[in-house]
DNA sequence: TCACTGATTAGAGATATGTCAAATCAGCAT
DNA sequence: ATGCTGATTTGACATATCTCTAATCAGTGA
């Protein structure tokens, strides 16, 4: 490991941000910068099958079911997640693609993080 | 936990965050989610030295120095950076472990993981 | 066709956000 | 002290965001 003087962490700390790349950035994380879309996204990629019903997401919630709507039409503008009809049920499921344009923007390709371990399983 | 069916790709899509986890991600979520904080952090992140006085920072922009101030703001209450003044001048370094935290929730730890689980310590 | 359930759209109201001009604060140097 | 430059705070304004109710759309089944 030559001598290389390392910034920190993520690619964003390595090199400026372009203003496009900054603008494409600042859209995807609008969309996850609000507590119930974190939970939409996160019940919607964790759930069985890699899909989940708008039924189930809204029953998570204290908020009526327009407002769950919005939300997902919120995420689903942002291009990080589809659905579909089936029937009377609308499924959701998340694009990876567009998801881990988060990770690679702010991933600790370094050197462990302080309070991170990648352990053998 | 092992092997568990990986869905996808980050830590946030394999299994649903909680209320209060999503609340604290929301915080630096927004914090960052705006292309000039994005570019305001990249650039303190990217600086030779890993700190960057405001002054430069604010060349770099189409916005007044108030507005800069404002940002600078937004970011240093989120905990992402820190500053301090010198004399007639205020640098600020990123909190590389701050910035991190981001990184781990949506960190794609895809391909090379089917044996790697990131866990906290 | 009609009623019923699940989901989205439309519209409204309260709150939050991004920006600026003006005023203020902090150091430095006449 | 006085003035000068760099940075922040204050106050205001326009816009965006979040939530709700009411209305509408989509499918199913009597």
């Amino acid at each position: 490991m030559a001598a290389v003087t390392i910034q920190c962490c993520a690619p964003i700390a390595r090199e400026p941000l372009s203003e496009t790349d900054a603008a494409e950035l600042a859209v995807l994380l609008k969309a996850v910068a609000d507590p119930v879309r974190l939970r939409l996204l996160s019940m919607i990629g964790s759930h069985a099958g890699g899909e989940a019903c708008v039924c189930d997401l809204t029953d998570a919630f204290d908020l009526t079911a327009p407002t769950i709507s919005h939300h997902l039409k919120v995420l689903r503008t942002a291009g990080l997640i589809d659905g579909d009809r089936r029937g009377t049920w609308v499924y959701y499921r998340i694009i990876p693609e567009v998801v881990n344009k988060l990770g690679a923007a702010f991933a600790p390709l370094t050197e462990p993080a302080p309070n991170l371990e990648l352990t053998p399983v």
